[in-house]
RNA sequence: CGCGGGAUGGAGCAGCUUGGUAGCUCGUCGGGCUCAUAACCCGAAGGUCGGAGGUUCAAAUCCUCCUCCCGCAACCA
C-alpha cells in the first residue's frame, strides 16, 4: 500500500463544455482515490482547468464576452457536472488565478536562470485570416489554410524556447530505468519512437496571444499555455503567504517549497492518451530542468467513440454527460464507463450496450440478490440477521475474504474494469449458491437441520454482499451507501471504518434489524 | 516503407507479456425453479481466433510479410 497518493486529472480546456471524455477521465481518477483514501492511504485528487490561448481568447470574443467571464462560466459547469458526478476531488485548480501566475513565473525564471530558455526567431507558415501558425501537413495543396483557402505566407518572429534537445538522453535513460512509468505499457513504444526521432526544442512564448501569462521581463510576449497548464498540477499545492511572498522567485525558494510539499511529486497524473506526449516528453523535461522531483506514474486511457465513431461537434453524435446522468442515474453512468471498457484501450459507448450493461449487472445480479436475499430474511428471520455460528471455511467465505485482496491488486495495476469483474464473479456465485441451496424450499421442511441450512445460506449471502458493498463504493459510491445502509444497525457508516471488516468473516451482529433500502438499481425498460 | 492501437461465434469484448485442443456479456432456441426487479439456474445452436508463410511435439498466443479499420504526426487541449 502506498504511504501516500496524489492523482492528477488532466487541467479540462475551457474551450468548451465539459463532454463525457473529460467525464470519463475524471470518474476514473475518482474510482481510484476513492478506493485508497478507504483503504486508510492519505490521498489528494486533484482536477481543475486550464484557462488561457489564444482559443479561449477567440471562443470570448465570438461570444462578445471577456475572456475571465467565459472562463469562469465554463469553470462552474465543470464543477457542477464534478458535483453531479460525485467526484470527491480536493483541489481544483484554475490557471486564471493570480497565485497561479507567481507559480508559472518563478518556475520560468528558475528554468531561465538553469540555461533552458533562450530567445531565437521561430519561422512558420502564418495565414493572416486565422492569425495563427499552420503545420504544413494540414494544409491544402498549395500551401492553402484549410478553412480559408488562402495561401499561408512565410513568417518569422522572435519567441522564447525551451531547450528539450538538451534532455533526449535523460528523458531516455528515465524511461529505461522506469519501465512501469507509463502506463498502459503499450504506450512506452510511442513515447520511445517521439525521443529516438530526435526532440527539437520548442517556443513556449506567444506575441500574438494576450489571453496568458506574460513572460517575466518581455510585456509582449505570453507564456505558451501548455508550458502554464502544466504547472497548474503544482501551483494549488503551494500556500498563499508563500506564493505572495517577496523573494517566492529568487534564487532556489520555489525548489525548496517544491520540497517541502507533503504531496509532490504526483504519484499519478490521469491523462487521455492525446495528451501523452506533452506530459511524457514536455513536462518531464520541464521537471527535470528545473530539478524538481518527478512524478511516479503516468496514466494514458483510451478514447471513447459512440456507435463506432469519432465524437465531434461537426458530427453532432457527442455524448452529453448530463443527459445521460439526467436518463439513467450517475452510478449507472459511472459504473458503465468503468466496467465495460478495459482501461487503457479505446472503447465503444453505444446506448443499447449501456442499457444491457446496466440490466444485466446492476439490476439482474446486484440488485436481484439483495432483493431476494432481504425478502427471505424478512419473512424468514423477522428481518434481523440469523442468530448462527459462520463457518469461514465455506466456499463463499473463502471467496469473499479473499476479494478485498484481488479488488486491490486490480487497482493498482489500473485494471478498474477487472476489479469490478472480480466483485461480479462473486456475486454470480453468491446468486448460484442460494440457486443450489434453495432455501425458500428448505424453511418449508419439517427437519431443523433443514432450517438451519436455509438460514445459515442468508447470512453468508449478507456477510458476502456486506463486502461487496464495501469493495464497490469506490466506484459506484451512491448504490454503495444504499447497500451499506442495509447493515446501519451492525456497521459503521464511515466508509473507512466499514472498509476494516472487509477482509473478515462474520461482522455482522446476531439479532441486529437490517433495513429495507427497496429497488437497488431499477431496470431499464 | 512516419509512429501507435485494433481485426476472436449474430452484436460488443476478454484471453495473447509467462505457447498446450477458445471464454464472457447481450441476443436466439429448449428446459428447470419460483425467494427475487419478466429475475435466477441448467442445456443447445453458433467461431478452425483478418490473410499468407515460418518456429515448435503443440500457436488466437512467438517471428516474417500482406490487407483493412482507428488514432496521432510536436505551437492542434
Amino acid at each position: 500500500m502506498p504511504e501516500k497518493f496524489f492523482l492528477t486529472t488532466p487541467l479540462y480546456y475551457v474551450n468548451a463544455e465539459p463532454h463525457i471524455g473529460s467525464a470519463y477521465t475524471t470518474i476514473a481518477a475518482d474510482a481510484i482515490c476513492r478506493y485508497w483514501q478507504m483503504a486508510g492511504v492519505k490521498t489528494l485528487m486533484l482536477t481543475g482547468v486550464d484557462e488561457h490561448g489564444g482559443k479561449i481568447e477567440n471562443t470570448a470574443e465570438a461570444r462578445g464576452i471577456k475572456p475571465q467571464e467565459h472562463c469562469d462560466e465554463i469553470t462552474e459547469k465543470f464543477k457542477e457536472l464534478w458535483a453531479c458526478l460525485n467526484i470527491d476531488f480536493q483541489k481544483f485548480s484554475r490557471t486564471s488565478g493570480e497565485k497561479h501566475n507567481k507559480v508559472v513565473e518563478a518556475f520560468f525564471k528558475r528554468v531561465h536562470t538553469k540555461g533552458d530558455i533562450y530567445e531565437a526567431n521561430y519561422e512558420g507558415l502564418y495565414c493572416l485570416a486565422c492569425e495563427d501558425f499552420k503545420n504544413e501537413r494540414e494544409l491544402l495543396p498549395g500551401q492553402l489554410c484549410p478553412t480559408h483557402h488562402t495561401k499561408v505566407q512565410n513568417y518569422s518572429e522572435k519567441n522564447y524556447f525551451f531547450a528539450l534537445s538538451k534532455y533526449s538522453d535523460k528523458l531516455k535513460k528515465f524511461f529505461k530505468d522506469n519501465p512501469d512509468f507509463i502506463q498502459p505499457r503499450f504506450r512506452q513504444n510511442e513515447v520511445n519512437s517521439w525521443i529516438d526521432e530526435g526532440l527539437k526544442d520548442f517556443p513556449i512564448s506567444r506575441s500574438s496571444v494576450k489571453w496568458g501569462i506574460p513572460v517575466p521581463g518581455d510585456e509582449n510576449q505570453t507564456i505558451y499555455v501548455w508550458f502554464d497548464a502544466l504547472l497548474g498540477y503544482l501551483s494549488p499545492l503551494l500556500e498563499e503567504e508563500v506564493v505572495f511572498s517577496k523573494d517566492f522567485d529568487q534564487e532556489d525558494n520555489l525548489a525548496k517549497e517544491v520540497a517541502k510539499l507533503e504531496f509532490w511529486p504526483a504519484d499519478l497524473h490521469l491523462i487521455g492518451k492525446d495528451i501523452l506526449r506533452f506530459h511524457a516528453v514536455y513536462w518531464i523535461a520541464m521537471l527535470m530542468s528545473a530539478e524538481f522531483p518527478l512524478p511516479k506514474q503516468l496514466f494514458g486511457h483510451g478514447f471513447l467513440t459512440k456507435d463506432g465513431e469519432k465524437m465531434g461537434k461537426t458530427r453532432g453524435n457527442i455524448i452529453v454527460p448530463h443527459e445521460l446522468i439526467d436518463k439513467y442515474g450517475v452510478d449507472a453512468v459511472r459504473f458503465y464507463f468503468l466496467f465495460s471498457i478495459p482501461f487503457g484501450q479505446d472503447g465503444d459507448f453505444t446506448e443499447k450496450s449501456f442499457i444491457e450493461t446496466l440490466n444485466a449487472y446492476l439490476a439482474n445480479r446486484l440488485g436481484n440478490l439483495f432483493s431476494r436475499v432481504l425478502k427471505l430474511v424478512q419473512t424468514n428471520c423477522e428481518g434481523k440477521v440469523p442468530d448462527l455460528k459462520l463457518d469461514s471455511s465455506s466456499p463463499i467465505a473463502t471467496a469473499a475474504v479473499q476479494l478485498a485482496d484481488k479488488v486491490e491488486k486490480h487497482l493498482k495495476n489500473y485494471e478498474l474494469h477487472l476489479a469490478l469483474t472480480a466483485i461480479f464473479d462473486f456475486v454470480d456465485q453468491m446468486n448460484l449458491n442460494m440457486t443450489e441451496l434453495k432455501p425458500w424450499n428448505l424453511v418449508k421442511s419439517e427437519k431443523p437441520e433443514d432450517l438451519h441450512t436455509a438460514k445459515l445460506c442468508l447470512l453468508e449471502t449478507l456477510e458476502g454482499l456486506r463486502i461487496v458493498a464495501n469493495l464497490i463504493y469506490p466506484f459506484i459510491p451512491a448504490m454503495a451507501e444504499k447497500m451499506l445502509s442495509v447493515f446501519a444497525e451492525t456497521l459503521d457508516k464511515n466508509p473507512q471504518n466499514a472498509y476494516k471488516t472487509v477482509r473478515k468473516w462474520a461482522q455482522l451482529k446476531s439479532e441486529t434489524l437490517l433495513n429495507d433500502p427497496g429497488i437497488l438499481f431499477n431496470r431499464i425498460k
